[in-house]
DNA sequence: GGGCGGACGGGATACCCATT
DNA sequence: AATGGGTATCCCGTCCGCCC
């Protein structure tokens, strides 16, 4: 799968803009520092005792520059502090645990930088493209964050967060799905397929259980790892077809259901509205008058499955097909009979 | 009899395609 | 765009044969 290299820090295609590069070209200002470049001609040199505030200014120009350097070449990473930096306008994740985050990076430091953009409201502010559980780690231990400032538009921006969320892939389902329609609120879908690399279909699919689902029940039932689209498909479906006298979303938030784990609390859901087996039509397992187990039956609404044990009766599957031509012709037999009754 | 490893089957998910 | 369904793949539990 080729996924567009947006955020130009690939290992293998490193992004590296030209010095011509119209882009470095327009940027005379520097949106890292939030300071305005001063040409250092040799007029400026020359006046040598201009102060200790201009010096000053000198630096961080220079820092600036440093930064500059390092950001054409595709591979500045900068520390920021944590209360100039927001979090993206499109939230993709449910607040979760960031104990082993927090401890791997008290242990090792943040050994990767998250991604930032310059904020396109406030200057000298920025917004994360990605990396919101390290920037809440950092903050959370009282550190400068490590971040990679590109500028993105508002499109680039999330198809990176949905690429990263991709990559990691401990995105659970349901998390996924979230970020689909807060992205579908903005975008079309597109983009929403770039940025999330799914199917169409599969697209369709998220969309329409987040719409059958009501938000705070999701909320309730919390990110569900390991939960795929079929499993809250099943959910969704039971949802609507649930009875008013079945207040789902005050089973989920009661101390017994909040006391599992959530994908446990997603089972004991399901659990609870599945329908009892139905006492009507054919059993889930057939067996002859004397209790042996002759076949497993499953119906739905397209077909009928038989499935006979081989093992358990071994020439009983033969034999079935092997008639299966005789029954049906009986049945076509009784059909007419009916018919012309 | 107990332990171990490979084969196998079932369940669940991801991906994909056809149809409406 | 929505929906339904088929196939491939992965994971996990069970079974079975082999060895000690």
């Amino acid at each position: 799968m080729s996924r567009k290299d947006i955020l130009g820090v690939s290992a293998t295609v490193p992004a590296a803009p030209s010095p011509h590069d119209p882009q470095l070209a327009k940027s005379r200002t520097m949106p890292l520092l939030g300071v305005a470049r001063k040409d250092r001609d040799p007029a400026t040199k020359l006046t040598a005792n201009i102060g200790n505030a201009l010096r000053e200014q000198n630096d961080r120009v220079e820092r600036a520059e440093e930064i500059e350097r390092r950001l054409a070449e595709g591979q500045a990473v900068i520390d920021l502090d944590t209360n100039v930096i927001d979090p993206s306008f499109m939230q993709d994740r449910m607040p979760g645990d960031i104990d082993g985050l927090l401890a791997s990076i008290k242990e090792q430091g943040q050994q990767v930088p998250i991604l930032v953009r310059p904020h396109p409201q406030q200057s000298g502010r920025y917004e994360v493209a990605f990396g919101h559980r390290r920037l809440r780690a950092v903050t959370e231990l009282g550190l400068a964050v490590k971040a990679v400032v590109r500028d993105l538009t508002d499109e680039q921006l999330v198809v990176a967060q949905g690429q990263e969320n991709n990559e990691r892939q401990d995105l659970s389902f349901i998390e996924k799905a979230r970020f689909a329609a807060r992205l579908k609120e903005r975008f079309p879908r597109d983009v929403i397929i770039s940025s999330m690399s799914v199917d169409k279909g599969d697209l369709s699919k998220m969309l329409s259980i987040i719409e059958a689902l009501p938000a705070d029940l999701i909320d309730a039932i919390g990110p569900a790892p390991g939960i795929g689209l079929r499993s809250w498909q099943e959910l969704a479906d039971l949802i609507e077809k649930a009875s008013s006298a079945d207040n789902v979303l005050e089973r989920v938030l009661s101390s017994e259901f909040q006391a599992l784990q959530s994908a446990d609390r997603f089972k004991a859901l399901i659990a609870h509205l599945k329908p009892r087996r139905l006492e009507r039509g054919l059993p889930e397992v057939m067996a002859s008058p004397a209790g042996e187990r002759l076949a497993q039956v499953k119906q739905s609404k397209a077909k009928v499955e038989i499935m006979i044990d081989r093992k358990a009766t071994p020439d009983f599957a033969a034999f079935v097909l092997e008639q299966l031509p005789t029954l049906y012709e009986a049945h076509r037999a009784k059909q007419k009979q009916k018919k012309e009754a």
